[in-house]
DNA sequence: CCTTTGGCTTTGCATGGGAAAGTAGTCGGC
DNA sequence: GCCGACTACTTTCCCATGCAAAGCCAAAGG
């Protein structure tokens, strides 16, 4: 049976967190995921094809939205900046991917219904 | 084995479609994959807890990406819009949601990864 | 020295999302 | 047959934000 009647709101979406659904920020958190012992400002910039100026500008955000640490030190006499998910960070990372699992589980829904549905006019639809 | 080498640009994520990794839109696209019959301007509204205009803005993007079909018609003698995912927007669809799919696999790995891992600080690495 | 390179930060711009306001036609009451 | 509320969108505006280019500073190197 095609039941017409879907809830209000079901694919708002509301969870995906702001801060980590873009895609550069999300290659960013997804890297340090991986790492505890953190990543440095220029693997990153690597990994996650970024340029200097844009990976700051995320990073500060995704600092002070509290999901990475920054430490500044140095290796030899050259700066360098660690960087690592926090604990919090961490938590909010995997609270997005539950979310993106039911967006993707949707969407695989979507897929297959699909293959079967016909396309109508809605009854009672007259085109401009 | 904990290979430190990884490839430039594991991260980048280019294949993330930028019109459609968009909370909103992702909403949009998904409700209308399921249904080949399309959907109606109000039910998308509903179904996205999204603003008129919120909405009206999205639906032109997505349009003019070619990726959803716009009709406008009437029922009765009020105003309706019929919106469509297109062949080619179903098929762009799911080319973004396989890179979904691969994202979420790196999280999956890396949520693994990290249970096993230990802080340390890089070597040579000095705080400020 | 004086330039180049490494390692970031800052600035500036242009896009782009979202709230709010606007438009246009409809329905219902009186 | 006018008036106000409503439905269905569209347009406008503003602010946040992504991204590139330029800047900054210390350290090598010729």
């Amino acid at each position: 049976m095609t039941d017409k009647k879907e809830v209000e709101g079901r694919y708002a979406y509301e969870g995906l967190d702001r801060v980590l659904h873009e895609k550069a920020r999300l290659g960013i958190v997804t890297s340090l995921a991986a790492r505890a012992d953190g990543l440095l400002f220029t693997d990153l910039k690597n990994l996650c094809n970024l340029t200097d100026g844009n990976l700051s500008r995320h990073l500060t955000v995704l600092q002070e939205a509290g999901i990475i640490d920054i430490q500044k030190g140095f290796r030899g006499r050259r700066p360098q900046t660690l960087t690592r998910l926090t604990d919090g960070g961490r938590k909010r990372y995997l609270e997005y991917i539950t979310v993106l699992e039911s967006v993707l589980a949707d969407a695989v829904d979507a897929a297959k219904v699909a293959r079967r549905a016909k396309k109508v006019m809605p009854e009672g639809f007259s085109p401009a």
